[in-house]
RNA sequence: GCCCGGGUGGUGGAAUGGUAGACACGCAGGACUUAAAAUCCUGUGACCGUUGAGGUCGUACGGGUUCGAGUCCCGUCCCGGGCACCA
């Protein structure tokens, strides 16, 4: 009996559905193991063969490890709030509910086809409102916490409020707002309950903040660091521009230290850790300051990473932003700095980048001493030193760092040594923490590791500065303007914000009536008639908070809704998370390494300090599936110029030996020539052009008659026409060239408009004849177009072909990224329809690692195909029949199998 | 510029420091067929040689360690990804 894959597989479905095969049960004497996907956001373009190829190797793993005896956790579902179907309801009026839901049933319907051993009874949805209920609720307990420092964890706010009615805020160490101001007792106490309000929201874990965001106005929204690349949107790349706008915000920074430090207890690749550490970007150093010379009371705080070069800093620079520029400058430097100023804010993010090497300053005509020695420096003002970053102030040492070196270089700044190891400081800083101190006062003879502590102590001890340890991270701004994502479950009361009475949740999505701001540039929410919070704490009526969550919201703590889908009154149960855990094995694309993956991490930890889950880190070990890349087939439409080339080649220079030498034109660009080609020993030129360019036709006629040459002109389009008919073409010239016609051009208008070559012809011509289009793969096999259906398409409607010797049309290939634009997406559904849902999935995993980007190539799989009908054919009989046997193999049989083994 | 990965036939890719190129695609030849498709068999790194012969060279390039290197070390080049005036 043949292989028949698809009697098979839905026998197979079947019984799996009777029997409730998938169900997983969180009571079970086995030891456990999770296995989770990320899960995809259901987007309306449906899945292509590159999506499934980590679930598929998950899939793998589940079964292998259910047969190994352990109760396996293998869920999937769906991220499915989310800007694209925002966006299609701008356009169309549909609810995003209504489009996002009929995606996921073409996903569903496409991973049903592929046999996933998925517990679909255990299915999430981010945007079920039983799903963001609870991450409604995790909101609200990161408002309700502050981190403290001393208890290195997260604890509640009203402890910390307690604690400032005794003590002010003088005993707390927590991480708060870098201008919380120190308080007393009496402060707090004699603060109105709103300013209270106000004071707590500097330390909660998430609150509002007025800042300056990376507000994007083509989405009309604002966007997060990690969505930022270039000064574009990640997606869509649009502008993105700086706007001081009052945000939520999460207090992600307070868990810098243990976001790196959990780094180390992962099973994650290398490239992704670095990522997320270069992210954090961790530096240890010091901040200094340094006193400015004439005002008394004024210093500059800078920190640097390399206070053992302090003796070597000969200048000071300032952002041309800080604070201090004005007080500092003076007035005999004071236009110079306005004019320096003026020119670095008139200058785009993407100006600065393109021109890191430009030097560019001004002096602002003050000095700064140095703690350390009291020498006084200049102080300088230069776009190279970054506002956001730090105090917005360095202390140049411009023999250690290149930057500091390229400006006193520059600026004719002097350039002294600090360590008997650096080298040629003449040509470039020499940043070495090698060798001793020199020109160094108290740390002169020491090394690098003495040197520091020494200094760190003795700044310390004199007030003038401190060890300090300084991050990259930025808090991650937690509000979008958008309509489909979680609503914040807020409401304001006197400018202060009110956490909505637990009971209340799910905050729903209010029906509004169109997807965009309003008029007075609000957010989509405020569209929503009556959409007002009732509190029980004043009977009085509220404003909701309009923005609503980012993408990454509920995709922060997904994996514990699986342990527990269903539960109404705990986000998971206690036993659940108890018994599960954590993810064991985590599969997902590497583009999440610092979103996704960080926020997931820090929302753990955070759950981690409140007792709800038993371990730091949520993922123990972390595989990135590689990319599957589409192989676009690429058709070749000739240009004007193929025209041209072709004339030459193929009709002039075989018909009309005895005319030559001929000129054609060598360059384009020579303004000189005038015509296509002209013969030398006739009067005649002609001129290859689309009988659209009427103008140029009349254009080239009125030079011919003002040369007294005689005009033939070829259109493009009948060229097109009888491409493969030379001597047509070579007899209309003939017969221009023995006319005494001064004009010759076709009167009939032209069947075809294009031409498209076979690749196989186009090497005899130069790349510029043609432009190469995407054609759909679905319709080329081997490389060959299928011409009877290509006909069929708008792009070859009135386009004839110049097809190979055999007939053949050939097309030439690029491997790219799979999508819709390219139209070089493989649709799974077909693959299995053809092959068989085991063939594709054993040809995914077939292609090579899971780690690493390869292309597909649907050619391939008829390999893995034959080998199933193979290894079929080896256990049933032609008439279905079981054909193994327990008699012991005779000598005959027994051959093949020694020869085999031998070779 | 810095940090991670990589570089092996026409292609995707195999090879605990021990016969490089498994397996598959493609290609070539053959069988079956009126023919094609499908299927099956054989061959397929390059070069030289050939009768049923063997040999030389080959894992980006140049060195090194080793009895032995695709694999380990040093340097160079190229490709992919990430970060980037981050003090």
């Amino acid at each position: 009996m043949e292989y028949a894959p698809r009697e098979i597989e839905s026998k197979w479905k079947a019984w799996w559905k009777a029997q409730r095969t998938y169900q997983v049960h969180n009571h079970s004497p086995k030891p456990k193991f999770y296995i989770l996907n990320m899960f995809p956001y259901p987007s309306g373009a449906g899945l292509h063969v590159g999506h499934p190829l980590g679930y598929i190797a998950s899939d793998i793993v589940a079964r292998y490890k259910r047969l190994k005896g352990f109760n396996v956790l293998n869920p999937m579902g769906y991220d499915s709030f989310g800007l694209p179907a925002e966006q299609y309801a701008i356009q169309t009026g549909i609810h995003p509910a209504v489009s996002t839901e009929q995606n996921i049933e073409r996903y569903r319907e496409q991973l049903d086809n592929i046999g996933f051993c998925f517990d679909w009874n255990r299915e999430v949805r981010t945007s079920d409102p039983a799903f963001y209920k609870w991450t409604q609720w995790i909101f609200m307990r990161l408002f309700e916490h502050y981190y403290d420092l001393d208890a290195d964890k997260a604890l509640p706010v009203q402890d910390l409020a307690a604690r400032f009615e005794k003590n002010g805020n003088y005993g707390v160490r927590a991480v708060c707002d870098e201008d919380t101001p120190k308080i007393s007792a009496a402060d707090w106490n004699s603060m109105p309950e709103k300013e209270q309000q106000l004071f707590l929201l500097k330390y909660r874990l998430t609150f509002p903040e007025e800042s300056y965001v990376n507000w994007c106005p083509a989405m009309g929204t604002v966007l997060s660091n990690d969505e930022v690349k270039d000064g574009v949107s990640e997606r869509g790349g649009y502008p993105v521009e700086r706007k001081l706008m009052k945000q939520w915000s999460m207090r992600i920074t307070a868990y810098c230290d243990r976001l790196l430090d959990g780094l180390n207890e992962v099973d994650w690749s290398e490239s992704i850790k670095e990522q997320q550490r270069n992210w954090i970007g961790r530096s240890q150093g010091a901040s200094v300051r340094f006193a400015v010379d004439g005002h008394e009371g004024v210093h500059i705080e800078v920190f640097t990473t390399r206070v053992d070069t302090i003796y070597g800093a000969t200048f000071m620079v300032l952002a041309p932003e800080h604070d201090l520029v004005p007080h500092l400058t003076t007035p005999a430097q004071q236009p110079e700095v306005d004019t320096y100023i003026k020119w670095t804010a008139s200058r785009s993010d993407l100006e600065r980048m393109s021109e890191v090497k430009r030097v560019t300053g001004a002096n602002t005509g003050a000095f700064a001493v140095n703690p350390c020695n009291g020498q006084k420096i200049p102080i300088y003002i230069a776009d190279y030193v970054l506002a956001g970053y730090g105090t917005g102030a360095v202390m140049a040492v411009p023999g250690g760092d290149q930057r500091d070196w390229n400006f006193a270089t520059h600026f004719g700044l002097p350039i002294v040594p600090v360590l008997d190891a650096q080298q040629n400081l003449d040509e470039a800083a020499d940043p070495t923490k090698a060798g001793c101190y020199i020109n160094s006062g108290m740390i002169n003879g020491m090394t690098y590791e003495a040197a520091v502590p020494t200094l760190i102590r003795w700044l310390e001890e004199n007030g003038l500065g401190k060890g300090k340890v300084q991050y990259k991270l930025r808090n991650a701004v937690f509000s979008r303007q958008r309509y489909w994502g979680e609503p914040v479950p807020v409401y304001w009361k006197d400018e202060v914000p009110h956490l909505l009475d637990e009971k209340d949740l799910p905050l729903v999505l209010p029906a509004i009536d169109k997807y965009l701001p309003t008029e007075s540039g609000e957010p989509p929410l405020a569209r929503a008639e009556g959409w007002r919070y009732t509190s029980e704490q004043d009977n009085a009526v509220h404003e909701y908070e309009l923005s609503t969550m980012p993408g990454w919201a509920g995709s922060s703590w997904y994996w514990y809704r699986y342990m527990d889908p269903h539960n109404d009154g705990e986000f998971c149960s206690a036993d659940a998370v108890k018994y599960w855990k954590c993810v064991d094995w985590y599969i997902g694309g590497a583009e999440h390494a610092v979103g996704h993956l960080l926020y997931s991490r820090f929302w753990n930890h955070f759950l981690y300090d409140l007792g709800l889950v038993p371990e730091r880190e949520f993922a123990k070990k972390l595989t990135n599936q590689g990319m599957i890349q589409g192989r676009s087939s690429l058709v070749f439409r000739a240009k004007e110029h193929f025209y041209e080339e072709y004339l030459w080649i193929k009709v002039l220079q075989p018909y009309f030996p005895e005319y030559g030498p001929m000129r054609i034109p060598a360059n384009k660009a020579e303004e000189s020539f005038t015509y296509d080609f002209a013969f030398e020993t006739n009067d005649l030129v002609v001129e290859v052009v689309s009988w659209k360019q009427s103008d140029k036709i009349e254009a080239i006629r009125k030079t011919a008659e003002a040369d007294g040459k005689r005009l033939l002109v070829l259109f493009i389009e009948e060229l097109a026409e009888c491409i493969n008919e030379h001597e047509r073409t070579a007899a209309k010239i003939s017969r221009a060239l023995n006319s005494r016609d001064r004009f010759f051009m076709t009167e009939q208008g032209p069947q075809y408009e294009q031409l498209f070559v076979s690749y196989n012809l186009t090497a005899k011509y130069s790349p510029e004849c043609f432009s190469k289009l995407h054609v759909d793969v679905s319709m080329v096999g081997d490389d060959v177009l299928d011409l009877s259906r290509a006909r069929q398409l708008s792009m070859f409607q009135n386009a004839n072909f110049k097809v190979d010797p055999d007939g053949k049309f050939t097309c030439s290939y690029e491997v790219e990224k799979m999508s819709k634009s390219k139209y070089n997406v493989v649709n799974p559904d077909d693959m299995v329809a053809q092959y068989g849902a085991d063939c594709f999935r054993m040809y995914e995993m077939f292609l090579g690692p899971v780690e690493m980007s390869k292309p597909w190539d649907t050619n391939g799989i008829t390999g893995v195909y034959g080998f199933l009908r193979r290894f079929w054919g080896l256990f049933i009989g032609e008439d279905g029949a079981w054909l193994p046997t327990d008699e012991a193999p005779s000598a005959t049989n027994c051959a093949p199998c020694t020869t085999a083994s031998k070779k």
